[in-house]
DNA sequence: TCTGGGGTCCTAGGACCC
DNA sequence: TCTGGGGTCCTAGGACCC
């Protein structure tokens, strides 16, 4: 391991990624506030454009807020995950191809670690700057103009607090030697693992500054905030983060959750809601060739009080009637009269080798239950037995969503403008076309269909 | 019409075992 | 039999992250 003074950890932020997508695909939109999220009324924020952050949208933001302080004229999406995935694609196979030491937070997120980067500059002069505008003209190259922010830094934190600090497209390298200059002006909120919790109990205590934070001795700090999160914010306050990149994380828990338009207290309509879930989880777990042992139901109530279940079964399952089962004993325990504007289903204690848990479980079990048990209970209704008064938004939502990519056998590939009243609303273009026409259809028009997202290179000769 | 969805980690208390 | 510990597993809730 080398010392932390000579670690060179790379922070790669893509910036409003998710709008700068739907810009980069939608030429109508490029210079205008794009706002995607959940559309329904109980929707939020994902990403803002630059244009729309300017009137106040962020991320998190309830919907209808955003609506509020946006303008006319400002497009609202409901998003378009393969697009992402497909661009997140490209940036991240630039990372690897510079180091194979990436770790991918998210989809629009990455650290590397550029000990094993063999063209990666050191610390000297400005190499380190423009090698990194080296690696973000290529990422606006590649993805047809997305733009990202990285930081450089001898830590995980300083590198992600210095991909911050010069958004967007910016490259900000904070060496070794400046990282405490860099860090004590910073409000405490910018620390990783500092919410709105924290910072407020810090300010309580006059602490709002992350200089502040590093006065606070570690026996305060663990004695207000307990052992492990007080001695993470001692350390973190002293820029001590010796982290590694760690290339991949095995899954520890899988979960699917649904907030509902109007609050449920119907609990065969719940029941119906658990049973998709399961199924859906059975296949993620199938997919990723694991079992698991715990099942958790999570009920959320309309003034956003949250319970949750959980039961740990004797043997790893993967069987989607087992997890219902077991789901359905649970939510059975919680109070739904009052109305759940949420549920969620979840599984943990993830093996990837089910007889092996088995095993560990000892003789009995191991003699008595088989893995996957076959379950012929089938006491769940079938969701066809309920009415199901369709209460969920996004996935079920059917037809036209705002923004989704589709093709025309007469009028090419566009997207969707709006729908409504039978007719859905389609704008004719796409990220190598100038700004399209918009032409209204019928909802039904047997030559509209959906469509992959568009290729932003062009197509080769 | 306040507040998504998918995760991780931590804490505290109780059961249970030695 | 006067209140001991430690360790592990499980559960519910909460903070936080993107």
């Amino acid at each position: 391991m080398p010392s932390d003074e000579q670690r060179r950890i790379l922070h790669l932020d893509l910036d409003a990624f998710f709008a700068a997508v739907e810009q980069r695909d939608k030429p109508s939109l490029r210079g205008r506030p794009v706002v995607v999220g959940g559309l329904g009324a109980r929707g939020v924020v994902s990403t803002a454009s630059y244009e729309a952050r300017v009137y106040g949208a962020r991320s998190a933001m309830p919907m209808h807020e955003a609506r509020r302080r946006c303008p006319a004229g400002t497009a609202y999406l409901s998003g378009r995950f393969a697009a992402y995935r497909k661009s997140s694609g490209v940036v991240m196979g630039l990372l690897r191809e510079r180091s194979p030491l990436v770790e991918q937070v998210s989809v629009d997120e990455a650290y590397v670690d550029l000990a094993a980067a063999p063209d990666a500059p050191g610390w000297a002069g400005q190499e380190m700057e423009q090698w990194c505008a080296g690696l973000l003209a290529r990422i606006e190259e590649e993805t047809g103009g997305l733009t990202a922010s990285v930081g450089v830094a001898t830590s995980k934190m300083l590198a992600k607090l210095a991909s911050e600090m010069n958004k967007p497209a910016g490259a900000t390298v904070i060496r070794p030697g400046e990282e405490l200059a860099a860090l004590y002006p910073l409000a405490t909120r910018a620390i990783p693992g500092i919410g709105p919790a924290t910072a407020s109990r810090l300010h309580s205590f006059g602490v709002d500054t992350v200089a502040d934070l590093a006065r606070v001795s570690e026996a305060d700090l663990v004695a207000i905030f307990g052992q492990a999160h007080g001695t993470a914010l001692h350390r973190l306050a002293r820029a001590e983060d010796d982290r590694p990149v760690v290339v991949e994380r095995e899954a520890k828990s899988i979960s699917v959750e649904q907030t509902f338009e109007t609050d449920i207290t119907d609990r065969a309509v719940l029941e119906g809601e658990l049973r998709q879930m399961a199924t859906g989880l059975a296949k993620r777990l199938a997919k990723a060739a694991v079992f698991a042992r715990t099942i958790t139901v999570k009920a959320r109530e309309g003034d956003f009080t949250t319970h949750t279940r959980s039961g740990t079964l004797p043997f790893a399952t993967g069987d989607a009637t087992v997890i219902l089962r077991e789901g359905r004993r649970l939510l059975g325990s919680l109070d739904v009269s009052p109305g759940l504007r949420l549920l969620g289903l979840g599984v943990a204690g993830l093996t990837a080798h089910a007889q092996d848990e088995l095993t560990l479980e000892g003789p009995l079990y191991a003699a008595e239950l088989p893995v996957e048990m076959p379950d012929a209970l089938g006491a769940a209704p079938e969701a066809s037995d309920i009415e199901v008064p369709r209460p969920a938004t996004g996935r079920n939502a059917p037809g036209w969503r705002p923004g989704d990519d589709v093709v025309h056998e007469e009028h090419g590939a566009g997207w969707v403008w709006g729908a409504g009243r039978g007719v859905v609303t389609v704008r004719f273009e796409g990220p190598l076309t100038g700004a399209g026409p918009v032409r209204s259809l019928r909802y039904d028009d047997p030559q509209l269909h959906p469509s992959d997202p568009p290729d932003w290179r062009w197509a080769p000769v």
